[in-house]
RNA sequence: GGCGGCGUGGCCGAGUGGUUAGGCAGGGGCCUGCAAAGCCCCGUACUCCGGUUCGAAUCCGGACGCCGCCUCCA
C-alpha cells in the first residue's frame, strides 16, 4: 500500500483505508471566477497521477473534487463584467474542463457544486449555532475557533501563535481574529439563500466539509490540495467536523507550488500563465512530464526552457513508442495492472515503479526507472532479442499509461505531396542518386517533416 | 514575531553515511551513402565554516542566501 506524507502527523505514513480495496479521496477544486493557471494544472496533474496509480494497483477510487461556484470573487467578477454570477461560473468552469481534458486529467468520480449543497450547509451551520460553537454578528455567522481543542494542529501552530500572526480584521466584533465566516448576510443584488439565521450565502470553508462528508462519508481516507489551502481552509474544515464530532479525513496531503522565478505563482501576484495559453503552444504531455519529474511536494519552475526540455525528453519516449509500435494508453480510461502482462523482465520494472510510487509518490524516481527501462529495451532490441524487447516495451507503455502519460506512437497523417516526395526520395536513394535524395529530404524538412530510414523503408514524422 | 521549506554538475531535477539517479544540452566513437533513431564512452556536483565518523554532499551545530504560510489563493 502507498505511503504518503501526512500533513497532520508531519511524517510519511501508510495510507490506511477505511474500507479494504476502496479509497475515498477529496480534492479541493477550483473557484471558477477566472481562467485556470499553471498552478491549477499542477494541482490537477499531481492528484490525477495518484488516483490513476491507485486505480492501476487494483483499488476502487472514489475521487471527489468540488467546484466552488459561489464566492466573493465570482460576485466581484460578475459585477465587473456586468453579467450574472451563474454566467461567470459557467464559462470559467467550461474552460476548466477543457483544460483538464487537454492535460489528460480524468474527470472526478463526483464533482459537487457548492450551490447544490446550500441546504446541507445551512443545516450544518444550524448545528454549530445550537452547540454555541458558532455565533451571529451583524454581517453573518462566525465559527468560534477557541471551541476546538486542537485548532492549529494541521498548520503545526498553536492557537496563540496563529493569533499573534493574524492581521487586523475588518470585523472587530469577532471573538477572535481567527474566527471565520460560515455565512455572509445578504447584500443587495447578490445571490441569496433563505436561512433560519438570516438570508445570505455560505462562506467558503463550509462547503468542503459538507460535500466531502455527504459524498464520501465519515472517516474518509484522504483530503488533498495545495499547500496554501492548509491554512486556513483545511484547518477550518477540520475544525467544523471536529466541533460536530464527525470523523473527518484520516490523512492529509498537500502539494507544492509552481514558481515563477523565485516567487510563487498566484493570482494575487498576477504573475500567472493561464493553462489555456500554455496548452495552445505546447504539447500538454510536456507539462505532465515536467510535473512528474519533480516530487509533488517540491516547488517546480515552469519556464519556456523547462517546458522545452520536457518536450525534448518526451521526444525520446515517442521515438521509443514508434520503434515498438506502442498503443497510446491513458486518457479518460484508467489503466489497471491486471489488464497488462508484467511477467518476465517486465516484472522487475513493475516492482521498481511500484516501490518508487508507494514511497510518497516518488514520480521522479519512477520516471528515471522508466527511462532506464527504455534504454534497456533499446539495447535488447539492438541485440536481436525481439521478444524480450517487445514485452518490456509493452510494460513501459502500460506504466506510462498508469501515470497518465500518453504515448504518441501513431504516425502523423502524411499529405499526398509529402508522401510523394518521400517515395521519390526512396527511389533516388535506391538508384544511388544521393544528391537528389538529400534535396528531397530538404524539401520535406521545409514542409515540416523529418524522414527516417529504417530496415523496412522510410517513415515521416512531424518536426 | 511564530511556523515551515530550500541551496546538487552547462540547465532541469532526484536521492543517499562508503557503491550509476534520470532527462536535456556538450565532446568522442559505432551504425548510416549522409542523416534521423538507437547504442557505447566522457567531463564538470553537492552554498560556506566547524563538529561527529575509518569515511559526509548525506548526521549535528553555526553562518550566509533564498522562498513560503500566518489575508483570498492550487
Amino acid at each position: 500500500m502507498i505511503h504518503l506524507y501526512d500533513s497532520l502527523e508531519g511524517e510519511v505514513r501508510e495510507l490506511a483505508l477505511r474500507d479494504e480495496g476502496r479509497v475515498a479521496i477529496y480534492l479541493c477544486g477550483p473557484t471558477v471566477y477566472d481562467l485556470p493557471h499553471l498552478g491549477h494544472g499542477r494541482h490537477a496533474l499531481v492528484w490525477d497521477v495518484l488516483r490513476r496509480w491507485l486505480t492501476f494497483e487494483g483499488l476502487e477510487v472514489n475521487f471527489v473534487s468540488n467546484v466552488t461556484d459561489i464566492d466573493d470573487k465570482i460576485i466581484a467578477r460578475a459585477a465587473l463584467e456586468e453579467t450574472s454570477e451563474e454566467a461567470v461560473a459557467a464559462s470559467n468552469e467550461d474552460e476548466w474542463w477543457r483544460a483538464m481534458e487537454a492535460l489528460g486529467v480524468a474527470p472526478p468520480t463526483h464533482t459537487p457544486h457548492a450551490t447544490a449543497f446550500v441546504a446541507e450547509m445551512i443545516a450544518l451551520i444550524n448545528e454549530l449555532l445550537a452547540l454555541d460553537v458558532a455565533y451571529q454578528l451583524d454581517d453573518g455567522v462566525y465559527f468560534d475557533v477557541s471551541r476546538v481543542g486542537d485548532y492549529g494542529r494541521l498548520s503545526g501552530q498553536s492557537l496563540e501563535s496563529l493569533r499573534a500572526g493574524a492581521r487586523v480584521e475588518a470585523n472587530e466584533a469577532k471573538r477572535s481574529p481567527l474566527d471565520f465566516t460560515l455565512w455572509k448576510n445578504a447584500k443587495p443584488g447578490e445571490p441569496t439563500w433563505e436561512a433560519p439565521f438570516g438570508a445570505g450565502r455560505p462562506g467558503w470553508h463550509t462547503e468542503c466539509v459538507v460535500m466531502s462528508l455527504a459524498l464520501l462519508g465519515e472517516g474518509f481516507d484522504l483530503h488533498c490540495g495545495g499547500l496554501d489551502l492548509k491554512f486556513p481552509h483545511h484547518e477550518n474544515e477540520r475544525a467544523q467536523a471536529s466541533a460536530l464530532s464527525r470523523a473527518f479525513a484520516t490523512h492529509w496531503a498537500h502539494h507544492g507550488w509552481v514558481m515563477v522565478g523565485e516567487e510563487k505563482m498566484s493570482k494575487s501576484l498576477g504573475n500567472f500563465t493561464s493553462l489555456t495559453d500554455l496548452l495552445a503552444s505546447t504539447d500538454p504531455r510536456a507539462y505532465r512530464l515536467l510535473v512528474l519529474r519533480s516530487h509533488y511536494r517540491s516547488p517546480i519552475e515552469v519556464t519556456p526552457e523547462t517546458i522545452a526540455d520536457a518536450e525534448r525528453s518526451l521526444e525520446r519516449i515517442d521515438a521509443f513508442a514508434r520503434r515498438f509500435s506502442l498503443a497510446p494508453l491513458a486518457g479518460e480510461r484508467m489503466e489497471r495492472a491486471s489488464d497488462h502482462d508484467f511477467s518476465g523482465p517486465a516484472a522487475m520494472l513493475h516492482t521498481r515503479i511500484q516501490s518508487a510510487l508507494e514511497d510518497d509518490l516518488d514520480t521522479p524516481q519512477a520516471i528515471a526507472k522508466i527511462f532506464d527501462a527504455i534504454s534497456q529495451t533499446n539495447v535488447a532490441a539492438d541485440r536481436g532479442d525481439v521478444r524480450g524487447a517487445a514485452q518490456m516495451a509493452r510494460a513501459v507503455a502500460a506504466l506510462l499509461g498508469a501515470l497518465g502519460l500518453r504515448l504518441h506512437a501513431s504516425l502523423d497523417e502524411v499529405d499526398e505531396t509529402s508522401a510523394d516526395l518521400a517515395t521519390k526520395r526512396d527511389g533516388a536513394r535506391a538508384a544511388g542518386d544521393f544528391a537528389e535524395a538529400d534535396r528531397l529530404r530538404e524539401e520535406l524538412s521545409q514542409r515540416g517533416w523529418v524522414i527516417e530510414d529504417g530496415p523496412h523503408g522510410s517513415t515521416l514524422r512531424r518536426t
